[in-house]
DNA sequence: CGAATTTCAGTGGAACTGAAATTT
DNA sequence: CAAATTTCAGTTACACTGAAATTC
């Protein structure tokens, strides 16, 4: 690797970034989903349900692809579309019984891992760098925080 | 943003890269660049003539995408392809005149890309990223580091 | 012969765009 | 009428595979 790249933080960000991403690739693989699936879920589950327009807006994933994704979950029974009696342009999305069974399972395999990208580092080492990353993605995404 | 994902060092590694991988490309673009033509030019310039299996075993890009690459960079006369006389399977790449100066334009421009995606964090805060994330990328990709 | 290098042709998934239909 | 939501059709950039030709 050469200096220019290595004292680069962008540089270092995506690969650090990119064998993590393909370690909880190939858990959720195990699963037959994937992570924008999972994705998906842990918002229903946590927010009730929302319609795609929010669901996109919280992930950062596009309008059309929201509709893909929802449609291979819908087909699974994992989540419900309902129409929003409130406002008829929107479905109400919601998680079924099974997408929350589903996701429990699927949490486990993410400290799974969660722990294999994280490995060379200690425990305050991650706080810290969980910290940091928060400040970053909550910087150049306003209103991105928890809850 | 849910918790399950706010939780996630995988999650906010992306999260945390994509902003930055915008801010350079876009960087990139105003000179006509884009990032894997940067990063081939910096191995060259910094490690002299060398293979394009090399080249890409350095960047982890794939031979054929080091191809379209090279033949780029070529056509706009920044890197040189020559025959190497010890191996004839072999091409030496060399970055040219023209090449070296236009990476020393793309530098200041890069610099200006990492300080907008690091700018809420202070100095030390991003020595301690830096140093985190080069653990990670190491331990990932053993022989990355400098030099 | 097996292995490495360069090259091309093509595949598959992911992100994104544009436009239509509906409703607010 | 302007704006928002869902949907579909299509495009573009990108990582990767497979195979051929050459050389070690």
């Amino acid at each position: 690797v050469p200096q220019r790249l290595w004292c680069l933080s962008s540089w270092l960000l995506s690969n650090a970034a990119i064998p993590g991403s393909r370690l909880v690739a190939n858990e959720f693989a195990r699963s037959g989903m994937r992570r924008d699936q999972y994705a998906v879920l842990a918002v229903l589950e946590e927010f009730g349900p929302v319609s795609q327009a929010t669901l996109g807006r919280r992930l950062s994933i596009d309008r059309s692809d929201i509709v893909a994704v929802l449609n291979g979950l819908e087909r699974d029974g994992l989540v419900r579309r309902d129409p929003d009696k409130r406002d008829r342009r929107r479905n109400a999305i919601s998680i079924t019984r099974a997408g929350s069974r589903l996701l429990t399972k699927l949490d486990a395999q993410v400290i799974r891992a969660q722990d294999a990208v994280l490995e060379p580092l200690s425990d305050s080492e991650r706080q810290e760098l969980d910290r940091l990353l928060r400040r970053l993605v909550e910087h150049h995404r306003p209103g991105s925080g928890p809850t």
